[in-house]
Formats: C-alpha cells, structure tokens, sequence
DNA sequence: TATTGTTATACTCTATAACTATA
DNA sequence: TATAGTTATAGAGTATAACAATA
C-alpha cells in the first residue's frame, strides 16, 4: 500500500528515495557490465564512445574525473580490445579514443540486458512514463551524463 | 522546452535518464560527504546506523558488499570517533557498531546540507513532487538502501 | 604560458579465500 | 556444521603533484 504517499513528501523524502533509486540502478549497471567482462566505469566509458571518438580529456570531463585516471581506464579497455588511441590530425598533443568493432558490439549487449533487467519499468504504463519522464528531466540540473 | 516529451519515452530513454540521474545523485552526496571529511561509503554508513546500531554482517547486507569489506570501512570510522564498536549481549561472536556523539551530528550535517543543495527539488510544486514520489516508489522492486 | 596526456604515489572500495571464535 | 568477524591479497577507481611534448 505504498503506492502513494497520504501528503506531498518531504524533501528529505523524494532526496532519501532518488538516492536509493540511485544506488540501485549503480549496482544493476555494475551486475550487468560484470556479466560482459567489464567493470562499470569500463562501460560508461563504452557507452560515452557511442557517438564517435572523444580525447582522453573529453572523457575526463564526461566521467567527472580528473584526467590522470583516464589513462589508465582507456588502457585497460584497450587490453581488452574493446577501444583504440588515435593520433589527432589538428593537435599533435590529442589522442582520440575510438571504439573497436568488438567494443561497439560489448556495449549494444550491456545496453540490451539493462533494458530486458529492468523489468521495474514494465509496471508503468505509458501515460505514466511520459509524467515521469517529463518530472526527472526538470530534475535534472547540469547532468550531461548518458550513462 | 524539454518539460515534457512529445511521445511516451521508450524504455531505453527512462532508464538513461534514471541512469543520468542517479550518477548526478551520486557524485553530489561524494562531494557533500567530502566537505565532511567523509567519503560517501562512510557517510552511507553512519546514514544506516541512524535508526539504531548495527552488526557488522547487518551493514553488509545494507550496503550489499561482502563482509570483509565491512571491517576496514568500521575501523576508519572509528579512527575518526564517528563510530564505536559494542560486543553483543547475548552472541559473543557479533559485534554491534554505534554511532559516537560526533557521528551523529556529523550525519545530520551532511543531510542538513544535501537538502539546502539540492535546489533540483524546488522547482517542483507540492503535487508534482507527490507524483513523483509515488512513480518512483513503484519503480523501486526491493532497494532497501536508505541512502 | 597554457594545455594534453602521462607517470608516480597514496587512499578507498571491492571481491575471494582462509582463518578464529563462537554458536 | 554453520555463522560473525577478521586478515591477507589483488584489482579497480579516485585525487594530487610533477613531468614531457605541443600549442
């Protein structure tokens, strides 16, 4: 019977509540990156490839990191096959790291399960998601991230 | 213009924007716990034991780690007087763990603070906000995890 | 001078396996 | 036998500081 709440929740509540939601979803992603062989940074990492190359510095900015940990993550992906180090034509200085073709097929998959995981989803019909949708994006401050 | 979507999102959408949202989430109780002298593992534990002490095994299973983990997490805590460790009264093996003084205002103080943060919430009208609990309560199949 | 990527270093969190002391 | 807590160990992510190459 917790379906709704008797009066408008707290603050304190919806915060408690987005954070557990949050911690959730973390663990499922990291369970479900696990299953392909990658850790969940490793897949984030994949995940913000998806639309073409990114320098190590771009990815330092799309993980919210400092840069000095990229290179490592990106070496490990790259042991793995799943991501390669391209010289930059501009700037001698820049590397560009470009998903491999076994890389590109790691993620589709991660992405595939996370979605056929999640049956939580399923409970909501869709006049229910859009409202959803439409209140969890005006929560959205600055989050860029996709993953 | 992004309030609301012209269509019901497809799953992959939803799941990328709680996705979004829970590494935001995340990264924001991080830095509030840091400017606390905390990490978040830490601060995720003196959250629990706000309702009463704990076994060790009992704050594995909340944070969903295994138990060996458990035992440096306490010790740092308790280096730090967050945390105190209590032999049980009635099974000599279990150890009860305890928040000190100091912890306990400690946890207040970082909640105090991601509710003043947190001004995400305030655009949202008390029955949006009454919405959205009740969506994300039904998406939530067996999370536990206060914080 | 500023920026890109790297290295070195130290800390925390994580899981696995083996151990102890209790139950 | 099973459980609670610990130790040892190894891997991964994180930040800080310093460095070389390039802009």
């Amino acid at each position: 019977m917790s379906a709704r709440p008797p009066h408008a929740p707290t603050k304190l509540e919806l915060l408690e509540l987005l954070a557990a939601i949050g911690t959730a979803q973390w663990r499922d992603f990291t369970a479900t990156a696990a299953r392909h062989g990658l850790t969940a940074t490793q897949a984030k990492v994949l995940a913000q490839l998806g639309s073409g190359p990114l320098p190590m510095r771009g990815l330092a900015d799309r993980l919210v990191c400092d840069a000095s940990n990229i290179t490592g993550i990106v070496d490990r992906l790259e042991d793995h096959g799943l991501v390669r180090r391209e010289p930059s034509a501009t700037d001698r200085r820049v590397k560009n790291v470009v998903t491999t073709e076994r890389g590109h097929e790691t993620i589709l998959r991660v992405r595939e399960e996370m979605q056929a995981t999640h049956s939580a989803l399923d409970h909501l019909d869709d006049e229910e998601r859009a409202t959803l949708h439409g209140l969890l994006d005006r929560l959205r401050p600055s989050m860029e991230s996709p993953f």
